[in-house]
Formats: structure tokens, C-alpha cells, sequence
DNA sequence: TGCCAGGAATTGC
DNA sequence: GCAATTCATGGC
């Protein structure tokens, strides 16, 4: 099945995609303007960019039925407008970033689990190295599907060995903060699904109760994974650089100098931390 | 070379 | 309770 689709409101496709290929887990043909997501029932689903910024629409192949359309149209934050949200950051500090980045949508993880896993292995590492650590884990653990990675089922993480992950390179504690995870999910004790219908508060309660999830990860399974809008992520070393630069400060911020920030930006706090960290990862913008 | 990296748990006072 | 330390290793 496939289904065109236009936005009445503007979507910068393009910068969600040049996020996305940030992750080497995702399948991005930028030339193409396309994506591929593997779906929870096997297939392959194509998001291939037809149209403009301002007349956004898209193509969309390889769907089963209705359920899978509309969990493409949740990822990808088809039905939810973009288009207030730099305005409402015209008068502050943010200004420059969101003339920069408005219309950039807060694309949903194709995982709960896996983002995760990816979150977990991101701690305090740099992202290269991050990148090479996630990749050594799927090609050992997860499954490649016509070019599309998809991460093991937790049932299987769960059963490996610390030993097996510091092979890898993960440090103990990685190690056990996975297979923790990976354990909870797989026995029940964390039922990733019900996170959606649940407040911020909840999910994040929920969350750092388990060994290795502190509040940057939860922070982070909010946004990329839930899509919320309002989260910011203080303890984030890359926040905290590009909040430098933006302040021209000869220090990176303090948590409690950037939350006095929080009552002009939010409540989009998500869509100011997800333009700063556009705004450092791109030098070119 | 030494400090830093899209943190979190643990220890020390 | 809160600050300092530890974890592991690559990047620069």
C-alpha cells in the first residue's frame, strides 16, 4: 500500500533527515530525501519527501494497513503543527537558532527499546565513539533487514553476558546498565508501550528507577522517544556547549543558569534543545 | 599529552 | 544531602 500525503503547515523534511543520518542505525538516502523504517509486524515502510518546505508532502510505500499509516503520520509528527512554535521563541535568546531551524520536527525514535539501548551506550562517550559502540552491538546482536537495522528483542539482549559486551569495548557498567534494561523489559517490570499514555513525570519516575537511567536519559527517552515537547536535558554536555557559544560565555552555563531560561521557552523546552544541539552538530548550519 | 566527551552510580564528608 | 570520584576509551 502506498499513500500520498501533503502538511497545511511548513516541515523541514530535509533537516529531519540530516538528523536522522546522524545515527548510523537508520537508513537515510539523503539524495533520494528518503527513509526506511522497519515496522514492529516485519515489513519495511519508505517516507520519501515530495514536496517543499513550505508544501510539505511525502510518499509513503510498503504499508500493510491503516495502523501502520498512522504510526508513520505519529513518528514522523504529521498531525501536529509546527508552525507556532518559532514564534512563540521571537523575543527571547533563542531567536537566532529557531530562524534557523523552525519547521524542524521532533521525529519520534522507530524504537522505544532501542532508543533505549542507544541512550544507555551515548553516556558521557563522544559521538563517534558512541556510534562505533552501537554499531559493534547490532552487528553482533541485532538484525539487518535489506539494509535496515533492527535491534535485537530484549528477550535476547537480556541474556547477554557482561563479559560478551566488554568485548566490545562497553565499560562494565554499560554492559550492566543493558542487560538491566533489557531484563526489565523482557521480564515485564518496564512496559515501554504504556510510557505513551503516561505524564512526563510518570515515564521519568518509571525510568530512573532502574540502575544506569538517570535524568539525561530520561530526558532524552522523553523527546526522541515520545516526541514531548517539553523537555531539556541540563546535565547535556553538547547543551551546554552550544549554549556557551550562543551566550559567548568563557565557561559552558551552569544547570541552574540554563533552567532560568525555562519560563520563556517553554513549553517547547524539546524544540529549543533539539535546535541547539542542531546548531552545533552542523557547522555549516 | 591531558582533557574532554549529547552521564550515572558510588563514595566521602 | 551534596560534592568529589570512578568508570573506559577514543577524539582532538
Amino acid at each position: 500500500m502506498t499513500v500520498e500525503i501533503g502538511l497545511p503547515y511548513p516541515y523541514d523534511f530535509d533537516r529531519a533527515l540530516a538528523r536522522l543520518a546522524g545515527n548510523p542505525v537508520h537508513a537515510v538516502d539523503l539524495d533520494e530525501r528518503l527513509v526506511r523504517v522497519p515496522m514492529d509486524e516485519g515489513n519495511l515502510v519508505s517516507v520519501q519527501g515530495t514536496g517543499t518546505f513550505g508544501e510539505p508532502s511525502f510518499r509513503i510505500s510498503g504499508l500493510l494497513d491503516e495502523k501502520q499509516l498512522a504510526r508513520v503520520r505519529w513518528i514522523f509528527h504529521f498531525d501536529e503543527p509546527l508552525d507556532g512554535i518559532a514564534a512563540h521563541f521571537a523575543d527571547t535568546d533563542l531567536a537566532p537558532i529557531f530562524a534557523e531551524h523552525a519547521g524542524t520536527p521532533l521525529v519520534r525514535s522507530f524504537s522505544l527499546y532501542g532508543e533505549l539501548v542507544k541512550s544507555i551506550i551515548h553516556q558521557q562517550l563522544n559521538l563517534s565513539f558512541a556510534n562505533v559502540l552501537l554499531m559493534r552491538f547490532m552487528e553482533l546482536y541485532g538484525m539487518q533487514q535489506d539494509g535496515v537495522w533492527r535491534f535485537p528483542a530484549p528477550e535476547q539482549a537480556a541474556r547477554l553476558t557482561v563479559a560478551e559486551l566488554r568485548e566490545l569495548q562497553f565499560s562494565t557498567r554499560k554492559a550492566e546498565y543493558v542487560i538491566g534494561l533489557s531484563q526489565a523489559v523482557a521480564e515485564g517490570r518496564l512496559d515501554l508501550e504504556s510510557m505513551r499514555t503516561k505524564t512526563d513525570d510518570e515515564v521519568t519516575a518509571e525510568l530512573t528507577a532502574l540502575r544506569g537511567i538517570g535524568p539525561w536519559t530520561a530526558q532524552g527517552f522523553l523527546m526522541f522517544g515520545l516526541g514531548r515537547p517539553n523537555l531539556f536535558p541540563t546535565a547535556d554536555i553538547g547543551l551546554q556547549n552550544a549554549l556557551k557559544a550562543l551566550w559567548d560565555l568563557d565557561r559552558k552555563p551552569t544547570q541552574a543558569e540554563i533552567r532560568e531560561r525555562f519560563p520563556d521557552w517553554s513549553p517547547y523546552l524539546s524544540y529549543a534543545a533539539l535546535y541547539l544541539w542542531r546548531s552545533i552538530e552542523t557547522p555549516a548550519g
